[in-house]
Parts: structure tokens; sequence; C-alpha cells
DNA sequence: TAATTTTGTTAGATTAATCTAACTTATTAT
DNA sequence: ATAATAAGTTAGATTAATCTAACAAAATTA
């Protein structure tokens, strides 16, 4: 059995490694906001037990154990926000601390209960994949809004940035996942969109924002 | 802020203090299964934050404010207890695991909506009283269903062992809370009864399980 | 390529929670 | 009332996770 603590290594290891590439002792430091040398130390200890592969100086990566492990930590934070949402009736910007903390429990049937209840969702309410029972995720291609071109219509599926100031930002503008989003109009200098959505006409919206919108070209 | 740690340690005095009045190093120590210079040791660490009054030698006691966080958490407890059988669907032998983890999230929005969703629930699915808000408790008068006589009715209220194993007993004999009970008669050598309800209309309870079931008499 | 900066590691200290062994105080039994 | 037993404390060691300070390796820049 890993302590929480381990766990939360071995979570922000996938989670760079699914957002970067690379990952170096010194991304992960700053990530967990923990200093360097405890960041090295605890890395051969989650090398000694076979979760990550350790190198001096080199890469950090995940064993396939541990990114077993990891994918199933994520699986229970995603299913988690996905319960929150759905059953508790909490807002997808209020959801992420909760989670934080429950995806700890042990307890398989408190999880599958959670799934079962929820008709085995695919994603979470951020429109991230839930990985499966393996601990094994797949990512959908999708583009970001800021890649789409003018004219082009596109369905809201994901949003790459979670923290309650950009979700509350979404929500002042009626925007979740699912909404068709038309590109009316590109401003050249700045790379800002004109779109159209819902009862909305004519929303602004940043580059900042729109490459932190996932979306699946719609035809 | 209290560690989960420290929190285990007030939750045990709270819920000894309720069963037998005086606690000592010894008891909490087999309690907790932790060793007594270690209980020791945090009986100090709470006194000097005022959660505990301790005096060497003395029976342990919690202060005002310890009882307080004690009963916010066993109110946490509870509220999941409850939450996970009414919502989630889960029997109420199998949730005692669960919610003594869920017990330790912080996060006052998620037990708030938990309450709200159940309708602001007085007891847990066991009968035992749920804590206010501000952490009391109050314990209704129940009886035992072994001081009962003869040809009385009374109504399962609480049960006081809550071991999964005395749960599936009750399960495999169809006795929930709120089943009316009457005594058909009581054997002078063990206090074993012959009780009915529901559909059953013998049924040969020990004394042990009839020491261990709170029941509100009728009329 | 040599100097400088950034990144990573080693060594050693610290804190919280635990333990065992030895000792002290309180209670019980003779 | 004294001896024996039980309960509680003190002292000191251990473990996991953290830190700072000092050093070493790698990468970048001049």
């Amino acid at each position: 059995m890993n302590s929480l603590i381990e766990e939360n290594y071995l979570k922000a290891l996938f989670n760079m490694a699914n957002e970067a590439g690379e990952v170096n002792v010194t991304e992960l430091s700053r990530r967990l906001e923990i200093k360097m040398p405890t960041v090295t130390s605890m890395m051969k200890k989650l090398s000694d037990k076979k979760l990550v592969l350790y190198e001096s100086y080199k890469p950090l990566r995940l064993s396939e154990k541990g990114k077993k492990e990891a994918g199933l930590i994520i699986r229970k934070h995603r299913l988690t926000e996905m319960f929150l949402v759905e059953k508790m009736h909490l807002g997808w910007e209020d959801v992420h601390d909760i989670a934080e903390q429950i995806e700890h429990i042990q307890s398989p049937v408190f999880f599958e209960k959670m799934d079962e209840l929820l008709g085995y969702p695919k994603v979470d309410p951020h429109g991230s994949p839930i990985p499966d029972k393996s601990g094994k995720i797949v990512w959908k291609e999708y583009n970001k809004l800021s890649d789409c071109r003018e004219g082009e219509t596109a369905k809201l599926a994901a949003v790459i940035n979670t923290s309650s100031d950009f979700l509350k930002f979404l929500n002042g503008r009626e925007m979740r996942l699912g909404v068709k989003i038309k590109i009316r109009s590109i401003e050249p200098f700045d790379k800002s969109m004109v779109v159209s959505y819902g009862k909305r006409q004519a929303e602004v919206l940043s580059n900042v924002v729109c490459e932190r919108i996932l979306v699946e070209k719609e035809g």
C-alpha cells in the first residue's frame, strides 16, 4: 500500500507526463511545492517500490506499475468530480479540492457504486477522460478553439485549465460542455475571437481563453 | 487545524466518554491500538492545544473545545453513513469503514450538501444521533430490548454494536430500524427472548443480542 | 572551450508519530 | 500495612517526510 503522500507524487508524475512529455525534478518540485532534495529522495523510494524508473540526472518516468497506480487514483478523482456535479449538484468550479481528498479513500465498493450510479461515465465534468479499471486512459483528439478558423462550428468538449477562476469566467458566459460554438471572426492582431453559441450572438474571447478550450469540430 | 491522527484521538475520547463515563490511558490505548507512552504524549500535545484537560494519573477528559471538535467529526461520520445508505444504496453493515475515512475530509460545502440532500437527518443508519452543527449531541432515552418484559411491544430504534457481523445477523432475520417487536416470552435461565415482528412469528434472540438492541416502548 | 547558470544530489537536521525498556505511582490483595 | 499487580510516565530510539546548506553535474552563454 502507498501512503497518501506517495500517491500525490505518482499522480503529479502521471499528469505532468500527459501535459509536457519529459518531467524533471525541478518541475515536479515546483508542482508539488516541495523542495528538490525531498523530491529526489522520494524518487529513490518510489524507485525501490518499482513505481518509478529513476536514474540520477535523467528525466523522471513512471514504470508500468506506477502508471497503473497513478491512473487508478486519477480514476477515483474524476469519478468523484462527476459524482459531485451530477449527484450532489455542486458546480464544476467547486469539485476539484474535494476530489483531491476523496481520491485517496481506500474502498473499491465506494467507487464502484459511484461509477454505477453515474452510468459508467467516460469523462469528468471538465471533459477529461476517466481512466478505466486498469488505470488506462485514452485521450480523444480534440482541437484547441484557438486553432479553429473563421466560419467553423465546433462543440465545447473539454477545458484545459480547471482553475476555479477560469470556470467561473465560463459560467458567467453560459459556456459549458456541449455548447456549439460558431466562430464569427478572428482578430488578426491578438487572435481574439468573436463567437456565437446558445443565446449569445457576439461574445468576444481572448486568445488566452481560446487556447484553454478544447473542441470537437462539426461535420 | 488538527491532523488526521489528532482527530482520531479526539473522536475516540468522545465516543468512549459516551459509552463508559471515565476514560483512562489504558483503555484509550487499547481502543486505538497504540501503546500507552504514545497516548500519554499525545494527551500532552492535545492539552497544549486546549482540546484535552490532562493531569498525570487522572482520568482523561475533553475540554469544551475538544468536545465540539470531536462532535463535528462524528457529525461528518454519521452524515456520511446516512448518505452512503440512503443515496448510494450501501448496506448499514458496509458503511462504517468508508465513513471512517470520509469523516476527515475538509470541506464544509460537501457535508452541508449531504445534509441538505438527506433532508437534515437526526440519526444515522444505526440509530445513533447525528451531532448538530455546533457539535452537540442529544441521546434519546432508549431501553435495551433485554430490559423489556413479556407481552410488551417496542420499536427497534438503534443498535449498540455496529460490527458488520452483528448487522449481518440482523439482516438475516429481516430486523431493521423501525420494526415493531412483540416479546412473546423470556426464558428465565439464559434470558433469551422469543419475539415476533413483521412476518416472523417466533424468532429466538439470545440475551447477548437483546442487550445490543435499543428500543422505544409503545404506548 | 571556458565561465556561468541551472539543475540535481548528498549530508545532516527537524518534526510528528510511533515504539521499547525502565521507572514511578496508584490500586488491590494478602 | 505491606507486598504484589496494574496503570501511567519518562527517556531514548526509530521512521517517514520534510527542510537547509553545501557540493556536483549538466546545460547555456560568452
